[in-house]
DNA sequence: TTTTTTGGGTCAGCCATATTGACTTAATAT
DNA sequence: ATATTAAGTCAATATGGCTGACCCAAAAAA
């Protein structure tokens, strides 16, 4: 599949992929859309959602773990980090290992607040796995994993589409849904 | 398709709908940041790039449209287009039709540029088929289009992955790809 | 043991992108 | 003649990013 000579049989033309481009568009819109108005009745935005999500999926996750992950600076996640933290919905406690560290985790109100704004947008994912075919689900996880460019992120999914061997994590076991890596 | 008790048997798991979260997010990060050097060489962000995406798709376009599928309101987009406008690479000019409308089209440097962006995200997409099988592409098509909520936003994709009869637009050809429908 | 590096936090200021509400103008529709 | 529509603008505000400059304490390295 990586000769480029079968562009034209695998009907890869620029329509196709001017087509996928709003398609993503489109999609992340309506996506990250169905979690806002349940955000919003918090005052919160899209960058606490994250932050929920991630701390919600690696418990004991570290400050400088999720930085890494959201890609954002340490000024950035400061500021609704401490408000998660200030109004309860995330707890910062010292690392035993490494008492510099901070392990971050949901207190059952912010897993709470987690789990409604997942089930928001796994409903939405859920309708559309319905309206498609069964054998659609893997072809959209393997497009999904081939457009994430970082090999680490890319290792947090396991099971099936495999990367080509030289950019494979040889630590990434063949089980579902690899936790977080401690990286960076 | 549409039998809830079908979960079981497609995968449609707590997990599977986890792991679609995590792939939108990565997949949408990485999509955007491969045109984001070329928008800063310019001085543009991601809003720049939306109002070049749509008006070079559909030469002509009104103010009015473009914020319909923009989502934004008339201010948000009024700094934006400003400036791509006053910097030449967007044309506004009065509908011969109608003189209230003003229709936007790209320039020849608008396009240029337009034509480099899209190519940047084009060529993650193309890499990211590659490395799926070629039934892939269409599976990803079909979720992300059941991922698209608004019907109208839905028809502007043609071809397969039909919605269920009730929901589907009857004017809709059987082309690829339509242009923007007038509309709101 | 002294020094350097790391993890975390904070201050100040800036920028981009979004919002609401109010208002104007001109053109079209009723 | 009046109402509605399309576009533009003003002012104020919020969010979520950024840079640069610091500080502290703990751990790692010299």
């Amino acid at each position: 599949m990586a000769d480029p000579k079968k562009h034209a049989s695998l009907f890869l033309h620029e329509d196709s992929l001017h087509e996928a481009v709003e398609l993503l568009f489109f999609a992340y819109r309506d996506f990250t859309g169905v979690a806002d108005a349940l955000l919003a009745e918090h005052g919160f935005g899209r960058a606490h959602h994250r932050v929920l999500h991630f701390v919600g999926q690696s418990p004991g996750l570290s400050v400088s773990e999720l930085l890494a992950t959201l890609r954002i600076t340490k000024q950035s996640l400061s500021r609704v980090l401490k408000q998660l933290v200030e109004q309860g919905y995330v707890t910062s406690k010292v690392s035993g290992l490494d008492a510099r560290r901070r392990e971050l985790t949901l207190t059952d109100k912010g897993q709470d607040l987690q789990d409604r704004l997942a089930k928001a947008q796994q409903d939405l994912i859920l309708s559309a796995y319905e309206q498609a075919e069964a054998s659609s689900v893997d072809g959209f996880r393997k497009v999904m994993l081939g457009l994430i460019q970082e090999p680490l992120d890319r290792a947090r999914f396991s099971a099936s589409a495999p990367q080509p061997r030289s950019a494979r994590n040889p630590s990434a076991g063949a089980g579902t849904h690899r936790p977080l890596d401690p990286r960076r």
